[in-house]
DNA sequence: GTGGTCTAGACCACA
DNA sequence: GTGGTCTAGACCACG
């Protein structure tokens, strides 16, 4: 797994770590179960405040991607169900919506925007979870 | 047209006013030329203070979404061809991304996440624009 | 409403600031919509770190109790359901568990727990709310 | 006896043995002067740190809940009369009003919270103890 | 060694 | 002025 962030123009750091881990978890990079690296060491790697990493785990810990365990580390949790359908359904297409409105504001082709969606739908093998 | 924010918790108000132009433009309920609502006018009735509602105009100008001619108002701007930079598609892929990568931390279905784009892309009639 | 705090053995600080505003809202001292004094003031008056502060209302809003508005302050949000229905009986029987296996580690009689209990509910006047 | 923790989410471990055992004298799956299993064995079969065991052994001791008795084990203790303090009955009312003030914050009705706190009441079977 | 809490103090985005 | 983010560095509870 490789860790990277960019401490300049691409928004608030910890949410980059946690997008960083969502995208592992997403890919395939990140098992269920394995344990990610120490706020320390992972402050340390990117050259970063330990706290910043600290907020991003919980965040993570929060939306049920990860389990932090006092004393053992974080580690990346089951997948399962933490809000019911119809408000998972309500926050993803408000997210969805948000890329497409920018999408209209670029003045993007319907065709480009299709093609990144089945681009990226593909990278980001989405699996089904157990309700 | 109907003109609403949410204080709470949405994301900043400048922010909503943006999206709720760019959604009017993306749906046609904003026609090419039409005119928006004064900045005082709109601060009044949304009740929020009028430098949100010019941030908000300032950024939708700069977009190329609106225009705003001295003395007489802001319109809606013709949908005109931009520079379609790599910057513009890369810009794109990014908040598409996120969208995807939430939909992979709320555990949705690959078939939840097609319904979703497929009716909101109906839903936003993306337009073809000339070269 | 009565600020205070004991910074020596009452768990962190920053739950027993929760608490203060959970159970203001409880017994009716604090209104919906109501504000709460600003991260800053309030550090001050209780002579903590505004960081402290800041943590505490993130919790409250995350379970929904308060709306903090960036600009403008955190206000007594409107009582709603925020967990389903079974979730919420859980974590509350888990909650009430602890105190009841307290009571019997601490060799109290039933009639002392039913006391305390009565007491305590009708101090807390809970409220009915809207699904 | 069934002994089970739960490594992530629900309270150090050391105080989830505590309560496994308080349980069990509360509801008489444990009996006075039973066993429990070594601190060595109990740390095999949940696959945890012997001093996690020895921790929460020791804690049930000063709460005179157990008795450890040298080169034999360690023992339910007789139910009996402790010095009920006015600090114990004070360590129960915060305890008994964190959990109420958790129904307040999850928005539980009245009627919920009173079903709750019968039936765990019941399940517990408080003990009359002796002056 | 691990995460959790707290302090002190800086800078930014928003209204 | 308000909350949000980040840094630096200390101490504690847990395993």
């Amino acid at each position: 797994m490789r860790w990277r962030v960019d401490p300049s123009h691409a928004g608030p750091i910890f949410q980059q770590i946690v997008q960083l881990v969502v995208r592992g978890v997403a890919t395939g990079r990140l098992a269920v179960g394995e344990k990610l690296p120490s706020v320390r060491d992972l402050a340390r790697e990117l050259v970063i405040n330990p706290n910043t990493i600290a907020k991003a785990y919980r965040e993570l810990e929060a939306d049920g991607v990860v389990e932090s365990r006092r004393g053992s580390g974080t580690f990346v949790a089951p997948r399962r169900v933490v809000f019911k359908s119809d408000e998972r359904r309500r926050r993803f297409r408000a997210a969805l919506e948000v890329a497409l409105l920018e999408a209209v504001s670029l003045g993007l082709t319907p065709r480009e925007v299709d093609e990144a969606y089945k681009s990226l739908r593909k990278r980001l093998r989405l699996v089904e979870v157990k309700k």
